[in-house]
DNA sequence: GTCTATACGAAGATAGAC
DNA sequence: GTCTATCTTCGTATAGAC
């Protein structure tokens, strides 16, 4: 657990760094982007982030991993696997959607510069394992085994996560959508028969 | 088909862009850095890439494409669509290892990050494309229906991009084993049954 | 906590000689 | 095809006042 000194200001800035980072990378946007996105004052870039740019990194990654974990445990609260994979894949359908293609992952975008620094690059990797427990949790509850489940779990992220990129690309929703499909027949192929 | 007058000094530009790309990501890379890691005369950045960076990106994600579609191609000549899942897994794994984690997919780099260019983009959805259409003909092939073939090669080059980011930033190849095996599996219960 | 000012290198890009 | 020189903007980061 880390203690952070929580302001406003720091808080608009990790918001507006993950809004940024997911259209231009993290090398792509520049504490400037930041700070005009924010609307926090210029001056206070290195009170609230003394290691950098780097630091930024970190939290934003963190940040974003932890609103969607939130957004995986509610989908899951009614204990069906197939419901957390639809919820997954809706909301970043709607991040693409709203986007016109532009936005993607913010978490991606630190994990795939290793420029951000090894603890940025760190936090993305525990966000991803974070989302793996609690979909591989899900599924441990409708009755798969411990090894599938954790299996699965990183498959349904992991795919995920491409079709994003792949949708990106191509402009268009197919990927997601064809993956989202895959993944529903994969899961209901590994659920214990339910002949209620 | 693009007319591209190819000489050797613009070829070893693009071939280490995507040797950066996939480490240090498109904004993250500068001229400068292509210059000295390939080699290439300064002055002659602009006679070979008139349209600047977004240029130079454009033909990177072009040529890397054609890398991977080449490797995919050589792997399906016996029409065994195992053998082209395990080659490409292979293949990303090698990259993995032998950087240590640092580096991963040029064409991924060059599609999260809007600011490429639409032309750079473009390309990499083309590659993408491209990898899907030859693994959805190996499916075919091998007797799997034309719709389903295409979703199947769609999940497969989603999930193991993305399970190429999940390792980098967990610095761990299980996310690729995990999927690649998890896609065997799948792949295999696609195929028709044989007795032979 | 926030300000201005500033350091200093690097970014992409262009011009014109050779 | 390649060179040097140069433009302009931007990058991160620091210093020190308020």
């Amino acid at each position: 657990m880390m203690i952070v000194i929580a302001t406003d200001t720091r808080q608009r800035m990790v918001r507006s760094a993950a809004l940024l980072f997911r259209e231009q990378g993290y090398s792509g946007t520049g504490f400037r982007d930041v700070i005009e996105h924010s609307g926090a004052p210029r001056g206070s870039i290195y009170h609230h982030f003394p290691g950098g740019k780097a630091e930024l990194a970190a939290a934003t990654a963190e940040w974003a991993g932890g609103v969607v974990e939130r957004q995986i445990a509610r989908a899951g609260r009614d204990g069906d696997p197939i419901a957390v994979l639809r919820g997954f894949v809706a909301g970043w359908r709607e991040v693409l959607e709203s986007s016109d293609f532009r936005a993607g992952c913010p978490i991606v975008a630190v994990a795939v510069e290793s420029e951000a620094g090894p603890e940025a690059v760190a936090a993305a990797g525990h966000a991803f394992g974070r989302w793996q427990d609690l979909i591989a949790g899900t599924l441990r509850d409708a009755g798969v085994g411990r090894a599938e489940a954790r299996r699965l779990a990183t498959l349904v992220v992991a795919a995920i996560e491409g079709a994003i990129v792949l949708s990106r690309a191509t402009r268009d929703l197919r990927p997601l959508r064809d993956v989202g499909r895959e993944l529903e027949a994969t899961l209901r192929a590994a659920l214990p028969a339910d002949d209620s």
